[in-house]
Order: C-alpha cells, then structure tokens, then sequence
DNA sequence: GCCGTTTTCGGCCCGACTGTTTTCAGTCG
C-alpha cells in the first residue's frame, strides 16, 4: 500500500473520529501522523511491518498499530465501525469551506442531514436557520459554497512555475510604485514548494492603499477586494488567489516570518518559544506573564534575522522551514550552507532539433555559456521513442563528429555528444554497446511501459543502472506534479544500486516534474549516491528551469557539494564512471 | 493520540474572521 493511500486512511479516520466527538488533539494527532506518513520517502507499510513506524515523529503505538492493520486488512475496522453510524457523505460535507465537523454533526443529529444534496435543499428551504447558533447569513454562505463548488470543483493546487509567473510579475509591478519601500513573495512561493494554493505577497510603503489600488488594477488581475486597512486580495484570471500584506516596517521581519511558514514550521517555532517563555506571532515576539498569558510588551522587528536570532537560532533558509529538524539545527548551528544555482557550472540533459528541441546545437551551446556554464550535455532521445524525431544510429554518429569538430579549439567551455537513451521494459537500452561507448554522456530513463509491478520496474531500472555505460538515470519515479502519480518503483533499492555502482541520478528541474523529489534526493544522497541537477530543456529558455531543479536540491538540504554538476568540467569528469573503468 | 534538557501525566501555537451573540464557538491559514 502507499504511503499516501495510508496518509489519507489516517485523515478519514481523523474525521470520523471528529464527527464523533473525539477530543481535538487527537484529530490533530491523525492529521499530523497523515502528514508524516504522506511525505516520508520510503514504504510506510514496510517500515511497520518491521515495527520501526514509531521511528517517525507523530506516529507512536496506536497508529503504528493502525497501520498494520490497514495493510493486513486493506481498512480500518474503526474507520469502518464509525462509517456504520456515519454516512461517508457527511465526510464530504465537511470539505465544504467554512463546514467543519462540529457543524456537520449537528446538521445530522438535528435535521438528519446526509448528504451534499439534502444539505442544499435544507439550505434553499430555510431549514438551517432554524439551529440555534445559524442565521440566515450562515445559510446564505453556505449556499453560496455549495453552488461555487458545483461550478468550479474544489479550489486546486496549481505548479511552483505558475505561481511565480504571477507572483513575480505583480510583486515587481507593487516595487514599481514611489509609494513601495519593500515587497516580497512569502508563503509557500517563496519556500519553493512544488505547489501552490495561492501566493502572499507582502510589504511596507508609505501609503499602503496606493499599493492595494494598483493590486487591484493590474492587469493579471480579475477580481479584487480590500482586506481592511493594510491588506488586499486578489484573484488573477486563471483563477490563482492573491494576498497583501502590507506591515509597517518596523515589524516587516515579524510578518515576512509569519507568512513564509509553513504552518509546521511556525507551530514548531512557537511551542520552542514558549519552553523559553516566549510567545511568537506575527505581531512580534512578547514575553510570558506569571499566568502563562502574552504580556503585551511585544518585541518588533524588521528583519527576518532577528527574530531568528532573538529565539536563538541561526537564520533559517525559507526552503528550509518545512517542519523536519530545522529549527533544532538552527540552535546548534548546524544548518547546511545549501547549494546556490550560482554554484552550477553545467546541464547534464537537454534536447535539441536533433530529437524534439526547438533549438540548435548553436543556440543551446550559446545560451549555456551565457549562463556561465563550463559544460553542457546534448541528450536527444533516442531509437524508439516513440514520439517521432527518431535519432537513428547513423544521425548520433554524425552528431558525435558535429560536437567533436564544434569544440575544436574552443576554451573554457565544451559541449558532450549524448543520448537519452530509453530502458526498454527487459532494462536494456535502445542503442548497441560500440555506439554508446563513444558517447561522452549516457542518461537512461523510462519513457514507456509505466503500468508494470514494482518488482520489475525496479530490476528494470537496477538492470541499466548496472550498466556501465550508463552514467545516470533521468527522471527516476516518471511522475508529472499534478497530472500523474509516479510509477512503483522501489526508489530506496534503486539508489543502493545507483551509489554500489556510481551512477548519478537527476533531478529533473522541469517544474512539472522535479523529479526525483525532495524526499527521495534526501534517501539518495544519505545512501551515497551522486545527484546532478539538470533541466531537461528542450529550447533556450528553459535552460532556466535549473532554479527548479535546484530549489528541489535545496528543499532536501543539498550543499554545493552534494550536487556533482557544481564542479568544474576537470573535477566532474573525474566522477563519471567511466573514468574508473 | 503524542511527547518530554522543566514532564511518563498533563499539557498540546496564534490570531483573524465570521456570525452570532452580550462573551463566544467554529473555522481557517
């Protein structure tokens, strides 16, 4: 079972727990152990089968029982008791914004409301209002949920890249204004998360309407309201949620931290505070009275690196703040020194019109430079592809002689003749041995067969990784964010054979797919294994996406040295596997 | 239900907003 089918058995059961009255940290404990567990990069169930769940931070004895019997069972028998005296819809209703549990229930006892249909029509009846603590406002907001859900589906995520897109664009328009001093991304844009629900913008100006009206005006923008004096939100034409903030900048550094988070993050931060006597928000940080309560003396201040340094702690990178040691790192001073794109000196993967690029050995090798690149790999793919553009054994001989002659006499930089070669569902490749032996770079990926066992997926891959012409493995799980789950594949069994071996595995910095992710670079690179950062681009301007791939390098708290392709081409040349052959 | 350089029991972040209420509960981020 995966682990994020376990993530969302524990939630169901959070709720169901919820409907039925249960005290709320133990809702919260299901929903913190749902979030652990949906995250962790190795298999949950194994790790309870060798009863090492409790290992994890918020999973201890009960839950890892839980899960046990989830796996052995394929359910929760309480999940399945409470469903007998719950209907499964009344879960649904919840899911309705400003619909919690506590409310739901109550609809059920009183009015023997079950479902989204019986609540709508109990809405449009009046009937809601009738429950003490409901007016007729609730009941018109309520509605209006129901129908907006109906028309637009439930609010989603949308990509890192999008987000940005936007979220640069209106962030330099606000910067533009005489009356702006200071405005950042914050939220989950700035910690570079792989998705986004919306993006907070936030800054200081010395007359903050003129910087909601010009928000409000832009012309990303579709709809727009105020938020009170020192804040505004928006929601762009393709539907993304905008939020500003606008703080006085004395406490810029309060409010940047606030809504950077994450949640996790914050809570953590917050608790920590406290043991020292401290109570954090983004109203400063104040300190505690004799009755436990904030004093109202609260401390301000305008740079992040204060309030960090305040609570004792070394300034913590926003890529970091996700809730996983970073802050006890923080207060020892132990926190890497992350990677920088900056550090990169070459793209191990991109494509040209040889295969399915839109640009020329020229234009790429030019822009490559122009990134201040010593190296760059040419990996069009290869024989059977399958999506037309089939480079034929013959084309890759003639490409081996057009780079060979394109770096005659050229310094400082030097292009590689290579291949994205194919593994075939046996895991051998798509190109005869001689042929790849003159490449100067082999990237091996899965491109067809998806929907095979994870046990031969993984011998699949394990089979080219023992290859040794294969220098690595590109986009290793073949999952799109958002579109499509990664295969099954046994990620920590491959990065054993990858680091036994030497071969490299990628991080694919196309934003759709930053793939491996955070998680399993982490498992990687713990267990040995080289990690490139490559994009994968397939015209000039996605050379750029190296800042994906990179912020996924540094979410899984990479340094420069973790990643090889930070290396000069004498030094990364070193690493290949061929050089130890 | 989880967890412990103040605890193995008694705690468990903080504030805004909303709608309904004279002091608060529920929901959200």
């Amino acid at each position: 079972m995966r682990n994020g089918e376990i993530a969302a058995a524990l939630d169901e059961l959070g709720t169901l727990y919820e409907l039925d009255g249960a005290v709320r940290y133990r809702v919260l404990a299901y929903r913190e152990a749902a979030r652990v567990i949906r995250s962790h990069p190795v298999s949950v169930e194994e790790l309870a089968r060798q009863g090492k769940l409790t290992e994890l931070p918020g999973v201890g004895d009960t839950i890892e029982a839980k899960v046990l019997a989830l796996v052995d069972e394929g359910s929760l028998p309480q999940a399945e008791k409470l469903k007998q005296k719950f209907p499964p819809t009344l879960i649904e209703a919840t899911r309705i914004p400003g619909l919690g549990a506590k409310t739901v229930r109550r609809f059920y006892d009183e009015l023997g409301i079950a479902d989204l249909e019986g609540l709508e029509a109990a809405a449009r009846q009046g009937k809601l209002s009738d429950l003490k603590g409901f007016g007729e406002k609730a009941e018109k907001n309520l509605l209006a949920e129901i129908e907006r859900l109906g028309d637009e589906g439930p609010t989603v995520r949308v990509l890192l890249s999008d987000a940005l897109e936007a979220a640069e664009e209106l962030a330099e328009a606000l910067r533009e204004l005489p009356e702006a001093d200071r405005v950042e991304i914050a939220g989950s844009a700035r910690r570079l998360a792989e998705t986004c629900k919306d993006v907070d913008l936030i800054a200081t100006a010395s007359d903050p309407s003129a910087l909601a009206e010009a928000l409000q005006s832009h012309p990303l923008v579709a709809q727009a309201g105020r938020g009170g004096d020192a804040a505004a939100r928006a929601v762009t034409h393709t539907g993304l949620a905008i939020d500003l903030r606008i703080s006085p900048p004395e406490a810029y550094g309060n409010l940047l931290q606030h809504f950077t988070g994450s949640a996790e993050h914050n809570v953590q931060l917050r608790e920590r505070a406290l043991a020292a006597g401290l109570s954090v928000s983004e109203l400063g940080i104040a300190n505690l009275t004799e009755e436990g309560k904030r004093s109202d003396d609260a401390e301000l201040f305008a740079t992040e690196e204060e309030v960090y340094e305040k609570l004792g702690m070394a300034y913590v990178e926003p890529e970091l703040r996700e809730g996983r040691g970073e802050l006890e790192a923080a207060r020892k001073g132990k926190l890497p020194k992350l990677v920088r794109e900056e550090d990169m000196r070459g793209d191990l993967h991109c494509h040209t019109t040889l295969s399915d690029g839109h640009d020329t050995i020229d234009e790429m090798a030019a822009a490559a430079r122009e990134r201040g690149y010593e190296y760059l790999a040419l990996t069009d793919h290869s024989a059977s592809h399958g999506f037309g553009n089939h480079v034929t054994d013959e084309m890759l001989e003639a490409r081996i002689e057009e780079v060979r002659a394109w770096n005659k006499g050229k310094r400082g930089f030097r292009l590689l003749a290579g291949s994205e070669v194919n593994i075939l569902p046996d895991g051998s490749l798509d190109y005869p041995d001689e042929l790849l032996a003159e490449l100067g770079w082999v990237i091996a990926s899965v491109h067809t067969a998806f929907r095979i066992s994870e046990k031969k997926m993984t011998e699949r891959v394990i089979t080219a990784i023992e290859n040794p012409l294969v220098d690595c493995i590109g986009h290793l799980t073949g999952r799109l964010i958002l579109r499509r789950e990664p295969y099954d594949i046994d990620v920590e069994a491959v990065a054993e054979a990858a680091a036994r071996t030497g071969t490299m595995l990628e991080i694919n910095g196309n934003p759709n797919r930053r793939d491996l992710s955070e998680h399993h670079v982490r498992l990687a690179v713990d267990a040995g294994v080289r990690i490139v950062a490559n994009t994968d681009a397939h015209r000039v301007r996605t050379l750029g996406n190296m800042r994906y791939g990179i912020a996924t390098a540094r979410r899984a708290w990479l340094t420069k040295r973790d990643v090889a392709n930070t290396r000069g081409w004498r030094e990364f040349s070193k690493l290949r596997k061929r050089a130890k052959r």
